[in-house]
DNA sequence: ATAGATATCCCCGAAAACAATGATTTTTCT
DNA sequence: AGAAAAATCATTGTTTTCGGGGATATCTAT
């Protein structure tokens, strides 16, 4: 009798690495490489009707971040295995990641007996690192990562789009008052002290 | 007799895409391949001590970005021929890498053949563009890239880092009236009413 | 149903940003 | 050397932000 294959797709925007994930998985008994994928869109669209064990998602993608793409991902169907991969080996995007419901995180140069461990492991529940990630995460306590809600994430976007908080107002229906609030709240979450910064720093960590 | 050989770095912060290009040089008989980088500092403190004849240079490095890299590559040796590397395909980003010296832009998914030829074309003198690059430059009249100068682009830095006119005027040693000045000069270049809005657009077009 | 988080709205005063011009001095390039 | 571009400083006035408070709602999950 023969287990069940592991369904698997790949989303990066690099050409050469879906190359080189497809070359390296292709083999592999166990696993069925069902897809390769370029932007979130796609993906998405994809998973929508068709049913995936795992998913490899690299966080640099063009038309969305990896963070806010692993979450659609989970909230189409809570059961796909999320294993981000990327380069990018800090330690904000690495947490907030997994905060997101991923599973995994693999650094790019991983090895294919990694790759193939971690899914093994993404699979029985488990939750895999790349080596050296580990230690970023125990360097930092979790204190300092801003939260943002859903509304807050919204003004933000809107601040870095240039609106004044009149303006935010009117948009999206609330009071400026309201809409100073949320300012407030987001330069106190991130530590700044005008929008400016707080557009730069949740630029960089990929909030927009 | 033998032509001497074409010397040849590649800077990518992807070691896929490193081993990748490695992969598609090494058995090329006039190509010297002399390394691999993964960030801009490791690169030009190389190329400060050894010759080189073409760097295939990748945008998106860790510690900076490849327009500011391909200038100051070109900086220490205008001779040094370079071909911009990556995926992205936004009209302001590919006319400002050729604006700073780069003599070629190629996709990252560049056939082997199509790569070989672009360096062929950049010892000779000559500019190779991925295909379909070239469509997209001419999608666009050139009018609307803003060209900052020296001193607006250290402001726009220091902006992005939440500090006041004031603030800035002390750090640079001038009035902060003259901040003003390059603060309003780059709301005008990048069309935008604010800061915050200015920030997050020269962002994206990689100014910061 | 009740606590805790989120979203909403309010007031005030100081500080900073923005808009519209204009002018002078340096640099830079031809 | 001369023109063009860049950098500098200035005036005046209006709008917006920011920081300090606080007060209700509304949602959410146990």
């Amino acid at each position: 009798m023969e287990t069940k294959q592991i369904k698997i797709i790949i989303v990066d925007d690099h050409p050469v690495v879906l190359q080189g994930f497809e070359y390296m998985l292709q083999d592999i008994p166990d696993i069925q490489f069902a897809g390769k994928f370029a932007d979130a869109a796609s993906t998405l669209g994809y998973l929508r009707h068709n049913a995936v064990d795992v998913v490899l998602l690299d966080i640099n993608l063009p038309d969305k971040n990896g963070i806010d793409a692993c979450i659609e991902i989970k909230q189409i169907n809570p059961d796909i295995r999320v294993i981000a991969i990327s380069n990018i080996n800090e330690y904000s995007i690495i947490q907030r990641m997994l905060n997101s419901g991923a599973c995994g995180y693999l650094l790019k140069n991983a090895s294919a007996d990694e790759v193939i461990s971690s899914i093994g492991k993404a699979m029985s529940g488990g939750v895999t690192l790349s080596k050296g990630i580990q230690d970023i995460l125990n360097d930092h306590d979790s204190g300092d990562l801003p939260v943002v809600t859903r509304r807050e994430k919204e003004v933000l976007a809107l601040l870095a789009n240039g609106l004044s908080s009149v303006e935010i107002g009117e948009k999206i229906f609330i009071s400026p008052l309201t809409v100073e609030s949320h300012r407030r709240n987001l330069l106190q979450k991130f530590k700044v002290t005008n929008v400016a910064a707080l557009v730069h720093k949740a630029t960089e960590m990929k909030y927009i």
